[in-house]
DNA sequence: AGAGTTATCTCAAACGTTTGAGGAAGGATT
DNA sequence: AATCCTTCCTCAAACGTTTGAGATAACTCT
C-alpha cells in the first residue's frame, strides 16, 4: 500500500520547497505568484503520491487542534435508542468536517465537571454539552465562552442560561401537531397526561402546543382535562386518574412514550382501551408494544447534526435554535428488527 | 481562568530549559542527572501554573496521534439501544486512557471502506470495527495489519477471517446459561427458536449451547424441538410452527430477543400463553412488554472496553476474546424509565 | 596543577505544517 | 551600465513536544 506522503515528499519529489508544495495546496500559490505549471504539476502529484494532510500538525500550527468535545449526562438505565440518535447525528455530522470527537458520556452529573475541564485542559476548539445541572457547572462553562470558546448547549429549557446557542426540539410545536393530528380524527374531548413543571421545560411548552391546537380548531379548554404527573419516575398515579373517569375523553395526548405507555396500561387493566392515545418522544419500544400508539419523533439527530453545525460556523452568540418534530404513525404491520 | 500553561512557560517563570521541564514531567529528571530539589520544584510549579501537555504537539514528536478510528456499521432502523451500549464501552474506556475518537457510524455497509481509508489517512494509532461485509474490506483491513496498524475487531463471527484480536460475546455459554435457567425451573421439555446459518454464526453457537445444556443435565437432545428461522428479518413462521403444535413444549430458549417477542405474540394470539420463554440479547423493549420474559444479556458495554483495552495494548496477535454473559430475569415491578 | 570524575543542566534537531519576509534571475527603463 | 520592476520561488521561524549529544562547573585524584 502507498504510504502516506507528507509535503516534504511531495516537495523532494519535484525538487521544490516545502512552503512552495504547501501554498499550492492551500490554495494560495497566486497569492506569491507561482506559475501556472507548477501548481499543476503540485496538484498533480500530491494527488499521485497520496498526499494527505497531517492534521495534528497542521493543527498544532494554527493554534487549533480540530477536537470537539461533547459531553453527553444521561439518567441511568434508560434512553439508550434516544440519546443514539443524538450522538450519532454528532458524530457523523463531525466525520463531514474531519473534526475529532473527545466523548464523555455518563450517567454521573459530576463528571459534567470533570469533562470540562478535561476539555478546556485538551484545548478543544469547541465543546457540545447537553447538561445543565448546578451553577458551580454553568459558571464554568460561561466563563470557557468568556474566554473565547465556542460552545453549543443542546435541550437547555432555560434560554439564556449558558451565552452560547442552544438546539432544541420544538416541543410546543410538536404537541401541535399531536393534538392537531386527534382534533383531525374527529376527537372533541382530548384530555393531556401532563408534566408541567416550571415554564421553560419542555413539559410545559408541550402543554402549551395542546393547549395552543385547541385554541386554533376552536375547542374548548379546559383544566380539568389536564392530568399531572407529579413525579417523573412514576407517571401511573395520574395515568389511574384518567383510567378511572366514569367517563373517559375521547383521546389523549400525552406529553411523553413512557407516560403514554403507562396510560395505556392503565386503561388496559380496566379493559377500557376504546381511546386513542398519542405520545412524544418516538421511542423505538413503542413499535414492540401490541398496541402501538403515535407519537411525535422529537428530532434528536437533526439536532446533533445542526449543534455541531452552528459550533463549527463559529457563530456564538446566544440564540435559540428549534427544529420542527414530525408525527409518525406507528402503523406497520410489520416490526422492523 | 488560569490559562494552561505550556513547558515553555514553566521553564521559563523558574529559568531553567524546556527539556528540563520535559524530561521530569516525563519522569526522566533522574536520567539525566537533575537533582532532586530541582524535580521537586519543577513539578510544584507545573502543577501551580497549571501545565498540561499538547496531547497533539506530542503525539506529532512521538510519531503518533492518539487517535483511535472506530467504525460501526449498523443494520438500518434498529439496535440503537444494543449498539449505544458498544459504543458507550468504547468511548468510555478511550477517554480513561485519553484518546480521541475518530467515528464512523452509520448504516451503509459501503461506507465501512471509506472509513478504513480515512483512519489510514488520518495516521490514527489504531481501529476498532465492527464490519465483516466484503472481500475488498477483510483484504483491506489485513493490508493494514500488515503495515503494522493495530485493529482490533468486534463480533466476527469467523475466526481467523481478520488477522487480528476479535472481542465477542459468549454465544455458546449464554444460551447454555438460558437454557440451563430453564432447565433449573424443572422444565424437561425444552424448545429452542434457532437461527443456525453457518457453523460459526452467533445463531448457531447459541443453539451449541442449548444442546449442551441439554447434555449437562441428562435431558434428551430432539431435532424437533428446534425451529429454524429462515429469515432472520421474518421470525414469524418459525414461531407460528411452536405455536401451532398440539402438544405446546414445556418452556422455549429463543435465539434472540425480538424473535422471543415474536413467538410470544403467536402464543398470546391462540391465548396459549402457558410456556416459558427466554430470549437473548437483554434489548431495551423487553422491558416495556406486558409480560417481559428473562434474557440472556449479551455484554455490548464490555465488549467495547475490552476491545479498547486490548487495543491500546498494543497485543496483535489473532485471538478470541470472550466476554460472559449474564442472565437478566426482568422481572421487577417498576419499569425504570 | 593538570587530568579525570561527577553532578547538573542546556542545545538543537525533529515531527509536519503555515506564513511573513526575502532573494535570485531576467527583462525593461533610464 | 547601473537601477528598477517582474516573475517565481526559497528561507526560516513558529506551534509544543521529546531526546541524543554536549556543556559547564566543581570536585577528586595523583
Amino acid at each position: 500500500m502507498k504510504p502516506v506522503a507528507t509535503l516534504k515528499d511531495v516537495a523532494m519529489e519535484l525538487k521544490l520547497s516545502v512552503s512552495a508544495v504547501s501554498r499550492v495546496l492551500n490554495d494560495k500559490g497566486k497569492d506569491i505568484g507561482l506559475s501556472d505549471a507548477t501548481i499543476k504539476k503540485v496538484l498533480k502529484t500530491a494527488r499521485g503520491m497520496g498526499y494527505k494532510p497531517h492534521s495534528q500538525a497542521r493543527a498544532l500550527r494554527m493554534g487549533r487542534t480540530n477536537i470537539v468535545g461533547v459531553c453527553l449526562i444521561l439518567p441511568p438505565n434508560s434512553l439508550s435508542d434516544f440519546n443514539f440518535r443524538l450522538l450519532s447525528g454528532i458524530s457523523r455530522t463531525l466525520v463531514e468536517h474531519s473534526k475529532l470527537m473527545l466523548l464523555y458520556e455518563t450517567e454521573k452529573p459530576e463528571e459534567a465537571m470533570k469533562a470540562m475541564k478535561h476539555f478546556r485542559e485538551s484545548r478543544v476548539d469547541g465543546i457540545i454539552t447537553t447538561h445543565r445541572m448546578n451553577d458551580e457547572y454553568i459558571n464554568y462553562v460561561n466563563n470557557l465562552i468568556d474566554e473565547g470558546m465556542n460552545v453549543v448547549t443542546i435541550d437547555t429549557p432555560l434560554p439564556g442560561i449558558f451565552k452560547c446557542p442552544n438546539v432544541a426540539g420544538d416541543n410546543e410545536r410538536g404537541a401541535f401537531l399531536a393534538t392537531e393530528y386527534l382534533i383531525k380524527k374527529g376527537h372533541k374531548k382530548i384530555a393531556h397526561l401532563a408534566h408541567r413543571t416550571d415554564r421553560s421545560s419542555s413539559g410545559y411548552k408541550r402543554f402549551l402546543g395542546y393547549r395552543k391546537a385547541l385554541g386554533s380548531y376552536k375547542l374548548p379548554y379546559s383544566e380539568k382535562l389536564v392530568f399531572d404527573i407529579e413525579n417523573i419516575k412514576n407517571p401511573y398515579p395520574a395515568a389511574e386518574k384518567i383510567s378511572s373517569l366514569s367517563e373517559l375523553p375521547e383521546a389523549v395526548f400525552a406529553w411523553n412514550d413512557t407516560s403514554a405507555f403507562t396510560l395505556q396500561r392503565a386503561l388496559q387493566k380496566k379493559s377500557r382501551l376504546e381511546i386513542d392515545i398519542i405520545g412524544f418522544d418516538d421511542r423505538e419500544f413503542v413499535r414492540f408494544l401490541e398496541k402501538p400508539f403515535p407519537t411525535v419523533h422529537y428530532p434528536r439527530f437533526e439536532m446533533g447534526k445542526r449543534a455541531v453545525d452552528v459550533l463549527l460556523s463559529g457563530e456564538n452568540r446566544k440564540k435559540d435554535l428549534l427544529i420542527t418534530p414530525h408525527l409518525v404513525m406507528n402503523d406497520d404491520d410489520e416490526i422492523k428488527f
